[in-house]
DNA sequence: CCCCGATCTTGACCTAGATCAAGAGCCTGA
DNA sequence: TCAGGCTCTTGATCTAGGTCAAGATCGGGG
């Protein structure tokens, strides 16, 4: 019997278990995410750990335009992202769709819903991505006992305030130019913090969901990545890019 | 006597107190603050009441132009506006200010200061207006003893980035006028909801202010808002707004 | 009271980016 | 393997709203 195919057999055997499949592989814990200094950056005792493990589930990963939840839900968790990537977005009564947020490794979705208990974003993943589920009810209840834990939530729901402000300020004001260079600025500054390479990289989001983040069309987008690739501030190819001179494009971002 | 007229009687009565309340009773306690439902809709107890007294402070109204905190100051505390109103806003280093926000009585501002310990935009009084300083190490102490009011807190962040969320939307996508509309449109809710005049209302911002939030210029302002006047969609004084035809605003807003 | 600077309005013109159109790579599933 | 539908690119044209300019109006200080 060839490897091939014992590894077909105990691919088949895991799917028929999905559900043991996903508690042998995505258990790993708290303690030991290599995200974990970067998505919970508290100074957790043991005991703490311990208890924020109980409470946070690893389930499948998502495959590429599966949904994590949808707008209208009913709001339950928030969600810390593994690996991968998600986008978050609304959709107009009139169709458009606004991306709110890209999500990456170590980010967390989800707080909008809390105001009303229920979602007003959709999330959806842009490639394979594998979520921790924080059920919010107990993670409150641990909260209660644990200080550092109940300020940190708090610091991230500030963040993204602070970071929904920096896209306010962007939208407002600032020419195609200058969102498509603030826009890679950040995502180069996300993938340094997660210690990739952050000049060398693949967009996990298409054309079309950049202009709807940054609210332009998806032929401009086309046409000012072209621009930067000819001026060689970058290296374009399809969906890698390459940054080439970060100070200009830090420059026209003027962020 | 219409019923009509009794109701604008009644809302400039209500204006009237806050006024007079602003200049003179800004000292009172939570328990009897006519805001209290709204600004905090929680079960409290009694006892729970007392204590969330004990931490707030209710200091001198500020004058026009005033600031309530500046860009980098030190984050120590969150603000519930009693009276009055005021701008957030962040500047640019090209020298652009961008607003991110109008706050009105029972609104509370501040929350960008968790997340980094400073302010990462200023607060300025558009006219006289009281607010109540909740200084945050003792919210965050008691709130340990009150589930709550945690929740409460958490909820209001939470309705802050979802009301980000909105104003996202309608920068990336929404026409000119649409967006005036639809900050007509807000505005009048909001005042609904202090049981004042949500058709008649004084504009406490300037038109610049105005352009400055919605990603316009002065001119598009002031001209769309002669063209709605023209329409007899509006009633445009100066400042002083009527809305005439709210189904046709809320149409053009599209929202 | 008037003066001065800020705010607001209106008009004429211009431009960044939208829209429309067409074609070239691509994945994907039959 | 190919067909059909995506995504992406590039060009030609159009237009909403920005920019510039000039007054009008308002409000606060002397």
């Amino acid at each position: 019997m060839g490897e091939a195919q014992v590894n077909s057999q105990a691919a088949k055997f895991l799917e028929s278990l999905a559900v043991e499949s996903s508690a042998t592989r995505f258990n790993d814990n708290c303690s030991n995410c290599r995200l974990g200094a970067f998505c919970l950056p508290l100074a957790l005792r043991h005991r703490e750990l311990d208890e924020l493990e109980r409470i946070v589930q690893r389930s499948q990963p998502l495959q590429r335009g599966q949904h994590l939840f949808w707008e209208r839900d009913e709001f339950q968790a928030v969600y810390a992202v593994r690996s991968g990537s998600l986008k978050a977005y609304q959709t107009s009564h009139e169709g458009h769709e606004q991306v709110t947020g890209f999500y990456f490794p170590g980010e967390i979705l989800g707080f909008d819903g809390i105001g009303t208990n229920f979602h007003v974003s959709s999330a959806q993943a842009l490639e394979t991505a594998s979520v921790c589920t924080i059920p919010f009810d107990a993670f409150e209840d641990l909260s209660q006992e644990m200080p550092h834990l109940q300020r940190h939530l708090m610091q991230l729901m500030s963040r993204e305030i602070a970071e929904d402000h920096q896209l306010i300020a962007l939208l407002s004001k600032a020419t195609a130019e200058q969102r498509m260079s603030a826009f890679l600025i950040g995502l180069s500054s996300r993938r340094g913090r997660e210690n990739l390479s952050a000049t060398k990289f693949r967009l996990s989001m298409s054309r079309i969901e950049i202009s709807n983040y940054l609210g332009l069309t998806v032929e401009t987008v086309s046409r000012i990545l072209s621009r930067l690739h000819k001026q060689k501030i970058l290296k374009v190819d399809k969906r890698e890019i390459e940054i080439l001179q970060k100070d200009v494009l830090k420059e026209t971002a003027g962020f």
